[in-house]
DNA sequence: CGTGGCCTTGATAAAGTTCAAGAGCCGTGG
DNA sequence: CCACGGCTCTTGAACTTTATCAAGGCCACG
């Protein structure tokens, strides 16, 4: 019900006028979606896109067995699951909720129509996608064309990165995540952090804290110049 | 200079009016590049997109020590190179014509302020991106949770869709290509086939002609249910 | 007829996964 | 307050998949 005051914080709608708020606040829908409860799966008709307004929300996909693969972690303000209202078709991946979350949902219509009339919001859009797009390259060089110590260092730098090139880091996921997210899993992540740990390059305290010591070598390791012993 | 011939086939420009696409061609640079030409590289500053009018164009990732993934293989009417346009920043991959290619050019500035007047080439450019985000799941799915052989039978069957389910088909890259195309070596390829050969699933004259004999096999492999021997 | 491109095949090695066992931690409930 | 069960994480050993390196075959083109 007072979606109206998220929706001028969300960066999906910035540069837009009081009284689009109003109307796009009038077409949504909020829900709350409890820890691991799933918001859509892969298949699902998308008659609708969602942003995220506090919680956290994982898309990924799933293999056959059972394993699978992080697209990316949401926060919020972010909006997920826009793939169907422009392309049509049903969702190409898996959403569901790695804590409790709210989010809002935009039904397809009303949304296609508001974005015909509203230049702007057609260009946010346009940004976001391209973002995620630049993303998923990356995601894709990193499958493809790194080693796992390679993605983990590359992740650390980006957490660095994210908190002023602090040294000092907080996992925000489990391993489990974390390999699911670099496309790998949980003991490959365990032993490789001990080898860096080895190296010198970082300093775990077996749970989720992690010192970067030497930058400049995680680095060298996430470009592929050096590799691990 | 003939572009205004060209631009109502392409697909971005379903839906305008013929003043537009007069107004579209107005704007446009058309361009020239030989086979294995560079069209543009990663870490470029991108003053505009590009559409393929004749030929085809790869893009793609290379890693420091030169292997290369490929993101995709554009032909006649696809776009290529929007994200710097919306999301600002640099080329996230390189670009390179695989044959002689003729290209539209459209500089940012101008696009930007027709897309804005023009509500159904947004969402037309929307579509793109989106369906481009769908094709870009896939691939990760693919590198992440499917080994080679599943990759390779998916490659296949994606071909004969694309001709009806034809199941005599000709392979329209080079194995190095393909090799690349699914995140592996061209010696991975060749061995696949011949294992699906002696299988029974497909018939390769050695060259790039394939048949297909066992489609549901076939499809058992892409989704990872069976494995090769 | 020779040369270069493209493909195949074999032997070897590297990276990561799987399976299995066990340690540390936390909250619950007796 | 402590014991138990359930998590998460770590570690080891065997195995699988794929990459790497090297050699040779085939064909087209000059």
């Amino acid at each position: 019900m007072d979606a109206i005051k998220h929706i001028p914080t969300i960066p999906l709608f910035q540069g837009l006028t009081p009284e689009h708020h109003a109307h796009v606040a009038s077409i949504v829908v909020e829900k709350v979606y409890r820890r691991n409860q799933v918001i859509f799966s892969e298949g699902d008709e998308g008659n609708g896109f969602y942003v995220v307004i506090s919680g956290r929300v994982k898309v990924f996909k799933l293999s056959p067995d059972g394993k699978e693969q992080i697209l990316h972690i949401l926060g919020a303000g972010e909006p997920f699951g826009e793939v169907p209202v422009f392309a049509g078709e049903r969702f190409p991946a898996h959403a569901e909720a790695l804590e409790e979350t709210r989010v809002i949902f935009f039904p397809r219509a009303s949304f296609a129509d508001l974005i015909k009339k509203n230049p702007s919001l057609a260009m946010n859009m346009l940004a976001v996608l391209s973002r995620r797009l630049r993303r998923f390259s990356a995601l894709i060089e990193d499958l493809s064309l790194k080693e796992v110590p390679g993605r983990l260092s590359a992740y650390l730098l980006y957490l660095s990165d994210k908190k002023n090139r602090e040294t000092s880091l907080t996992l925000d996921i489990s391993k489990a995540q974390l390999a699911s997210l670099l496309g790998t899993i949980p003991e490959t992540i365990s032993r490789i952090l001990t080898r860096m740990s080895a190296e010198e390059l970082i300093e775990s305290d077996g749970h989720r804290n992690i010192k970067i010591l030497d930058r400049p070598g995680l680095e060298e390791l996430a470009s592929g110049e050096r590799k691990l012993l």
